[in-house]
DNA sequence: GTCAATATTTTTGTATACAATACGGCTTGT
DNA sequence: ACAAGCCGTATTGTATACAAAAATATTGAC
């Protein structure tokens, strides 16, 4: 039996959310609001205040009078969307080189401490989450939560990208290494080199999902 | 005879947007739905519409079921989009120096020279108006489109308070030489270089902070 | 048979009606 | 008199009804 539980807006729009980022539709595809409203047993209102949420998240395409299409971002806009995030690390890891707690600096390594171990294990699923939590302690120890918050926000978005792309061979022990440059940046309250490596670090995951896309182009023909 | 125009959903986000940043409502105010529907003669669907624009864009909260409520920046946090704000227009300003064309650094160097004829009229208006296209030439010569949009939508939200950035940083001959070293920095392709001036040039720091604070306190009594 | 103009249908955008929830005042008990 | 609980009211959230515009189908002329 199919239990039908009613949602809120704004889970409706995280559904959604989801859906998109994990491609669950196609490029282009057009969200048609009646369907949705019926998928999710709701009236039409509560599925355009979602898409409209995502409109100006940018995952998908709102034309007037034409209706929202999703928008999964090419290539390009890809690479772009990694050199911003790059950027954005790197002022997190500039900020944080100053103003780093030492506290947060003992979780750091900790952090690290374990995912050493998650990489000997070869378990990439929880090598994501403890990379993540690594990120998200430099966000936060940048000290500027304007900051935080943007960073979180892109971060998010490229989620399902990241992945992909540390599935690469050999890719978690550069990345392990490189983590532990940063800490030792940070460390010595090196702004510069922290943010320099940090860059480079969040930059190379962009240039490796390149090589991914073209090399998937490649297979495809 | 008070001509009454409708206006669409977008039209009245936008508009309520410039109401708020040119801070026609107090901090912490409600925006009644019904009021506003009522003003802009439309129904409360597109108010609200509108409204969750405004929520996600940041310029107010939305509390379920209590309502929307103006959220001015406070000076900390004001600090911290202008810290996020160098850091992006840094970011620009390293991917220019290896990117920019020919072209655009001749425009750099005109747009300057208009500065300059303003600075010395004293003509505080028209330089806003130059600065800004000098700005915004370096963001598009990032060559990264993401980049480039979300600098610009921070920069629009800064906007109403960048004046009052010119008038702490004191003088406009000042911010005018710094942009001369910024051109001279991007000419000679150095990326380091050119992203420090440009964080030093946009952010608000050390002292400034407590004038920045000081004059917040004044305009709000 | 094809192209164009028009009619029909689909779909978005807006208005209104209804439901659910939070706030404020009122009552009541101690 | 004061506090706590309850009821009425105001306000948000959702559903439905309606209007406007675009996409599609149909018909007619060449």
């Amino acid at each position: 039996m199919n239990v039908v539980i009613k949602k809120r807006s704004d889970e409706i729009a995280s559904e959604l959310e989801n859906m998109i980022l994990e491609a669950k539709f196609n490029d282009g595809e057009r969200l048609d609001e009646v369907q949705l409203a019926d998928r999710f047993s709701v009236s039409r209102t509560p599925i355009r205040e979602a898409l409209q949420r995502l409109a100006q998240s940018g995952l998908v395409e709102q034309i007037p009078r034409r209706g929202v299409f999703v928008r999964q971002p090419g290539a390009i806009e890809l690479l772009e969307m990694f050199e911003v995030m790059g950027e954005l690390e790197a002022a997190c890891a500039r900020l944080a080189a100053v103003r780093i707690t030492d506290e947060a600096l003992e979780e750091l390594a900790h952090t690290n401490a374990r995912c050493e171990a998650v990489v000997a294990a070869q378990d990439a699923e929880r090598y994501y989450a403890e990379n993540e939590r690594f990120h998200r302690i430099i966000y936060k120890q940048s000290g500027n939560g304007f900051l935080e918050g943007e960073t979180m926000r892109l971060q998010r978005r490229l989620k399902p990208f990241r992945r992909l792309q540390l599935r690469l061979r050999g890719r978690l022990r550069q990345s392990m290494s490189e983590h532990e440059s940063i800490v030792t940046a940070l460390t010595n309250g090196d702004a510069d080199a922290a943010a320099e490596l940090m860059r480079n670090h969040v930059a190379v995951q962009g240039e490796k999902f390149h090589h991914l896309v073209a090399s998937l182009k490649v297979a495809a023909e």
